[in-house]
DNA sequence: ATTATTTAAGATTTTTTAATCTTAAATAGG
DNA sequence: CCTATTTAAGATTAAAAAATCTTAAATAAT
């Protein structure tokens, strides 16, 4: 459903949530707390530099830390910049062209959930994710 | 969602589902009629032999035919024989331990949803999703 | 029986995704 | 200014998924 850069992004944005918003965190020290690859994080996380999700700074002290308020901060924000945005586009059955005129077996079903499950992640801001009880499940297994 | 193995096998047993019942048919010419890869295919068919979802014949006039009325084969029995059983099982977040007496953020709704989803498949049968508009759609783009 | 045909099965290659490595650029602190 | 530190970025490698190739086994027709 979400790539795994994707989920680690979400995991590390979680992560950030915890911590006071102007502090700055080393992308080393989420990786460790987190379990999750360094590079493979880092890359996913200069994503969201990009896209005014996190901010980050070079050199000695440096790190990242959130751009703005949890609370700002959107599911779906997250996804559409690192998985893209055509995630809820494809046909169930992976059948071209379900989306014209004359829909599949399925669409018309998929289609509601797809749209419940879109709108989820564009509601959910990650201040309503991070709680003590999944802070201690982040970690990648 | 579904892996493309496991879309094609749907749409090879939609497209016999629209035959005679005891006629065989070459992979070869299933695979031309719906562009999909011909060794993919057969690999992928296999498995539903060895799942008593299909018959096949080797040889001269050999094939694949359904093991029994389009009526009788569900959607889930085409899924569980190709990609396993484990598709529903996964946290929407991907994190570990979801199952568990502590959910994270999304877990009721994403539960809700995957039940749908998996009753959707268990009572969803071949020829509920054959007709003719379908048909036209079933080929891979 | 022999042959052409076709599924079966396993090995190989390609493509995509995930993960790592290397070097450059920036920054704070001495 | 110099150095250690840390993100940035691109190259490389590894793993997984998708696709292809090759050979064997079975079958029908001649």
């Amino acid at each position: 459903m979400l790539s795994s850069a994707c989920q680690d992004t979400i995991r590390a944005a979680v992560w950030l949530s915890t911590k006071p918003q102007d502090e700055y965190h080393h992308i080393q020290a989420i990786s460790e707390a987190l379990n999750l690859p360094y590079h493979f994080l880092a890359k996913s996380l200069q994503t969201l530099v990009r896209c005014n999700i996190l901010v980050s700074r070079r050199g000695a002290n440096g790190g990242v830390k959130l751009a703005k308020a949890s609370s700002d901060i959107t599911l779906i924000s997250l996804i559409d910049a690192v998985d893209g945005s055509t995630f809820f586009d494809a046909c169930i059955l992976g059948i071209g062209d379900c989306e014209d005129e004359k829909p599949c077996a399925l669409h018309a079903q998929w289609e509601k959930w797809r749209t419940e499950m879109h709108e989820m992640y564009c509601a959910m801001r990650l201040d309503e994710i991070t709680d003590d009880v999944l802070l201690r499940k982040i970690k990648r297994l």
